[in-house]
DNA sequence: GGTTCCCGTTAAGAAAATGTCAAGATTATC
DNA sequence: GATAATCTTGACATTTTCTTAACGGGAACC
């Protein structure tokens, strides 16, 4: 099952949406703006987005920005304008493809198509493996020499943001914002509780983290 | 360089073609009909195909599927056909993207960026590096041949500023502005301690600098 | 030869960031 | 609606980093 995050303020359009694709397979989650978009796809990471650019809060290339910022997935924007500008501007900021309204169900479905086969190989890894344990961001399972761990939805949060982009230092902000929204930016009190807890669960010395490293006044990184 | 593929009968369209790409950096090699086309890409295995469907000798998506045998190039379709049909057999035979005549020049070139970097094997990041240490300003990450090394957060600041701006000379001011603000832009004393330290962890030779050099009286200079 | 200026080095105290813990609040689950 | 799980919040000890000041060396200049 595919998920798909279908991001428009037309509410009409999203039941269509809803609709057509639950009917052929697709597990769908909708959004009526950009901020809710961002939101639900860091909590909820989708494998195909669509993506209406006239949205009432943000100007639809921010939001690709933002996907792009930690998502590899597909990302298909629809939009009323037909300048060139505004096509090469989207495509440039990281989506894969322009839809111009009004267009048919059958057309978007195909392109759909194309671009989950394009991106099926999966640049991401399902899973990642270090000495001390393996995460499998697919089935969203952590292993250990001693068993299956359980995660909390937020450590899971955590976790793959951090894994999703490995040896990469991220700062407080982004693991904030991805994981909390973009108002719990400063509260990097929620980091530390969190992230100690991750360590005592998954690190062989939690005392002296080799996976789940600090880096003091910037943010935290891990490392395969 | 890239190379294209671009099949079309329309002489005067692959002229246009020809010159437009060429003057974008891409290596163009093209083909009237779909039977030289494919003689073509075995010859030659270009990276990316643009491909007109109306063809004399043979249907477009016969090419794509032909294609697909054992190339996975993305492949851009070019047709006057409006209809879903024929988008919807087109993109399902293989091909990535379909876009209707007539189209502008700087739309198609955005969608061949953008296949292109679907197709990327890796995304690589810039990164400097010189015979003593590397810089991964992205995964904030220096490597030296002892291996990697940890940066404090001013340290980071400094040397970004510096490797942003290889070769040339930054004035005290403004590093110092950059770093800690307008406010602190005569406080050279901090400069002489962080760039110690910098050195200390980054140089073959911290008494003797050869990548972090000091112009007296003036700044400092990343030199590659 | 001495003075001055600029720079590198060092170390100690101040400041800031982090790890840890536990209790209360919230949310999920049955 | 009760219970369990999870999250938030605040306090404190610890670690890391930054600032600050002092010292010495080398080059330019008188």
């Amino acid at each position: 099952m595919t998920d798909v995050l279908v991001v428009d303020d037309d509410r009409q359009l999203l039941r269509a949406f809803r609709i057509n694709l639950s009917a052929r397979g697709y597990r769908v989650v909708t959004a009526a703006d950009g901020a809710t978009a961002l939101a639900v796809a860091s909590r909820h990471p989708p494998e195909l987005v669509v993506l209406d650019l006239g949205l009432p809060d943000m100007h639809g290339v921010t939001v690709v920005e933002g996907l792009r910022g930690w998502s590899s997935a597909p990302i298909i924007v629809l939009s009323a304008r037909h300048t060139e500008a505004d096509k090469v501007d989207a495509l440039d900021a990281g989506a894969d493809d322009y839809v111009t309204k009004p267009f048919g169900m059958d057309e978007l479905l195909a392109r759909m198509r194309a671009a989950l086969r394009r991106s099926a190989p999966a640049p991401d890894r399902p899973v990642v493996t270090t000495d001390a344990f393996t995460v499998d961001l697919a089935a969203k399972r952590v292993t250990t020499p001693a068993g299956t761990v359980r995660l909390t939805p937020t450590e899971w949060q955590l976790l793959e943001v951090l894994v999703r982009q490995p040896d990469r230092l991220v700062p407080h902000r982004n693991l904030l914002r991805e994981v909390w929204g973009p108002a719990y930016e400063t509260e990097t009190n929620y980091l530390r509780v969190h992230l100690a807890n991750l360590r005592r669960k998954l690190e062989r010395d939690p005392a002296r983290p080799r996976h789940l490293v600090t880096e003091p006044g910037i943010g935290y990184r891990f490392m395969p």
